[in-house]
DNA sequence: TTTGTTGCAAAGGGTTTGCAGGAGA
DNA sequence: TCTCCTGCAAACCCTTTGCAACAAA
């Protein structure tokens, strides 16, 4: 995989990002070299194939990219107000999930868990008129 | 709201499917009554919205429909091979989600969770050549 | 009769594709 | 040099909208 202006561009707006950006705001993020949205969008499919991104959907139902951390096991809790994520490292799952097949008969081989709420820091200012959805701007620290 | 023959249809077809299907799949199976794709969306979206519908995104991340058999809290175990899905009333996670909030500082205040596997049934018949995906056709009972 | 619902066709909007030019290695 | 990658524009496809005709109640 060669090494672009733009893949370095993707990825650098990923990083600088505390939460997860849709396609379009990565693209405009891309300030010094902007690419084409076709390239981002062909990236984009790359990373998350390569396990360097992940793509979470919204409660708002559009679909966002991180870059991934960890590469283990781990899901994503979203901050409500601000849209920031945090990655969970433990599911505490498994004992449930036991359970579960025992008494569905399913083998259960995968599973995906999305966690929404406020996150500490939205939980603490919550001034009114400070509300937010993921995809808008979220406080100062915002990009 | 009103009873029309399109609304029966629609949830006719989805109450006999025991698998999620996709807005077409819920047109073509229409058969007598067969009405246009924007009232199938129309109608679709307001059955979500009361709580006699549910969509759910497969592994193929395509949006299918369910009758929505319990009100309450449930999550959904997908079967990866024939698409057939089961509810699952207790999820189990109330524990580790306490964890989770004084580990993170979040306030968790909802949560989506898909189950993938193989139901009993496929898991059974592992015979080789019958893979399906989520939205290929299923088993004989399939319709 | 009143008002919500449908059907059609057209608009919309996000995503993908084809292809020629450009640039990593 | 040889591929792979990018940009552009056009194609796609699923979904939504506008509006007039229609049918529940």
């Amino acid at each position: 995989m060669r090494q672009t202006p733009q893949r370095e561009g993707i990825l650098r707006v990923l990083k600088d990002s505390d939460r997860p950006l849709t396609v379009e705001e990565i693209w405009e993020r891309m300030a010094e070299k902007r690419s084409g949205l076709p390239t981002v969008y062909r990236n984009l499919e790359r990373f998350v194939r390569q396990g360097w991104a992940e793509s979470i959907l919204g409660v708002d139902q559009v679909m966002r990219f991180v870059r991934c951390d960890s590469r283990h096991h781990h899901h994503h809790l979203q901050c409500e107000r601000c849209g920031r994520t945090a990655e969970v490292d433990a599911c505490g799952l498994e004992d449930s999930l036991r359970q579960l097949e025992a008494l569905s008969g399913f083998k259960i081989t995968a599973h995906q868990l999305t966690l929404f709420g406020l996150c500490a820091r939205c939980r603490a200012s919550a001034e009114p008129g400070a509300e937010r959805r993921p995809g808008e701007a979220g406080h100062e620290i915002d990009r």
